[in-house]
DNA sequence: TTGTATGCGTTATCAA
DNA sequence: TTGATAACGCATACAA
């Protein structure tokens, strides 16, 4: 590989001359450049980014952590990060967890040492102690997510509220036995749309039962399964809330399978409104985020971290939307 | 941010001590490497991973090129990669171009400019120059996608053949107008995949129609409305090939909107077999291509370029297979 | 307009 | 076991 000092030495000049053609503004004279320029198609001379990003002390590049890239949850967010980095001359890297939490952590450490500028995470899932230390010093937004008495920079809606209007709304629509799907409780996040359901349940003088809360992993496959086991274990239910659109996704299949109408007999709501959500039979309800505007906001946030600007609100809240369909509603 | 000389200098040592003490296994009393690591967490201390990397010369991370990361089609692709990568210690970043050349071209850039250590594309729309320029010198695989007459490592299936497969599949369960969804022909295996098609009916003594072709984008909504456009153009066909899952998903819902019976009035076929396929009503008819091989084997011939091993094959071709299912087939 | 020289934060070689 | 010092490849302040 050539460098600076080899375009230097052919062309004749110093390697500070070689900088300042590369670099285009600098004030060289024109026969200079064209020999210099010659050099480096000669030696197919190209810049080295690590020692220009060295020297910079910054490289332009932030990293996105998804916990599961397969989720088209994602998808939308990701548009409105890349479109306002684009926007801003940033760069946009997506770091897939697969949900494996050490790959959180790993770029966590990346962000500490300055491998990237900034971080928008999507999980939260690694030592508490770690992402505070990050976010102490180093530009860092939390993204969907959110861990309880730390002071992060975070955008999320209110999990909360919003489980309790689905549920509320399952319950306008004469149902009372409703089962719970969620996932991991160690994300805060179900732990919040459990909440929203138990204090709509609570609110409309409904008892909380433990049978008809069930833990899946955050996929259809999970929520296809246990709805089965649900079904198999006897207990009685005329509704299923699951706390995201693809465990919801799983459970219209099983439910599908054993013949089981939507929603007369077994009414079903989602989270999340993913793009397959209004596309399969019966259409789902579910909440909508507004994810295009969070992954913008996420995004500033992240900036004005970057650049050290005055951040107004460093904890944002989104506003969702209840969207009605036929999963639960038969006259809509 | 407190540096290696601050450290060594609250220390009272050398920061030649601190590295090593860093690096954990070099010579150093435990008395001495006492005192280095408490300096460390006073400081809060972090390596600059800029300056290793440009030491070292290397940074153990490589870039994944994805045309469209909400394509399903490249999630199980992804897992190989990625579980390759782990085994050999190499870190992966998914940049998404949703659909920009701009973004594919700037990251080649950075791999010439050596901010990373290999790249593996899914694209190959830029300019031919610079894929050639950059594969010359520095570690890139191509996969699922190629060009002609230029020798970069590769891989794919044959796309020429299981097109001309799933069209004589489809021309032998009775069909004989079979309309093409396709995308954008400056993909090469669009065009690929069109070759099969032609192929197909030249084959079978069937005639090709233009009127029957249809330019899409590779997504659902796109194939959703060239499929009707087709139905309104009032041209008859009874059967659509699209040369994506997603284009044919898009046609299976225009043609059930309209209340056309799957397959008998009209089947569908599509191609790669995402996830999404086997679930739908009908499940759709497609080629599967083994996606995780695709990316295990994508990510291992990487490595070898980086570690400048020897590649016992530059180009592979994986196998496909044919998956029939009800979209084209009603008893089965 | 051009060149010299220093520093960015490491690692590693060589002496001590 | 430790320290001084030379790279790694580039950018830039300053001098010429």
């Amino acid at each position: 590989m050539a460098t600076i000092k080899d375009v230097a030495e052919l062309a004749g000049v110093s390697i500070a001359t070689v900088s300042r053609v590369v670099k285009g503004n600098g004030n060289v004279s024109p026969k200079t450049a064209a020999k210099v320029t010659s050099a480096i198609k000669q030696l197919n001379y190209h810049p080295n980014a690590l020692a220009r990003q060295l020297k910079h002390q910054c490289t332009n590049n932030i990293i996105i952590i998804i916990p599961d890239i397969s989720n088209t949850f994602f998808h939308e967010i990701l548009h409105g990060i890349e479109e306002t980095a684009e926007r801003n001359d940033m760069h946009i890297l997506i770091a897939d967890m697969h949900n494996k939490t050490s790959i959180e952590e790993y770029y966590l450490r990346a962000l500490m040492q300055k491998e990237v500028d900034g971080i928008i995470s999507f999980s939260a899932n690694v030592a508490q102690q770690l992402l505070k230390q990050a976010a102490n010093d180093f530009p860092l937004v939390i993204a969907c997510q959110y861990l309880d008495n730390i002071d992060i920079p975070s955008i999320t809606i209110d999990n909360v509220a919003a489980a309790k209007e689905i549920c509320n709304h399952l319950i306008a629509s004469g149902k009372k036995n409703i089962a719970h799907l969620t996932a991991l409780p160690n994300f805060l996040l179900y732990q919040d749309r459990l909440d929203g359901y138990t204090a709509s349940l609570r609110e409309n003088g409904l008892d909380f039962r433990a049978g008809l809360i069930r833990y899946c992993s955050p996929n259809i496959k999970s929520g296809y399964e246990q709805t089965l086991s649900l079904l198999d274990s006897g207990i009685y239910f005329d509704s299923i809330f699951a706390a995201g659109d693809t465990m919801a996704i799983g459970a219209i299949r099983a439910l599908k399978e054993r013949g089981i109408s939507i929603p007369d007999e077994c009414a079903v709501a989602g989270f999340d409104d993913i793009e397959m959500s209004s596309l399969i039979d019966p259409p789902l309800t579910t909440i909508r985020q507004p994810k295009y505007q969070i992954g913008c906001d996420a995004m500033n946030m992240l900036i004005s971290l970057i650049r050290g600007s005055h951040i107004a609100k460093r904890n944002i809240v989104a506003e969702h939307q209840l969207v009605i369909r036929q999963s639960s509603c038969s006259v809509n």
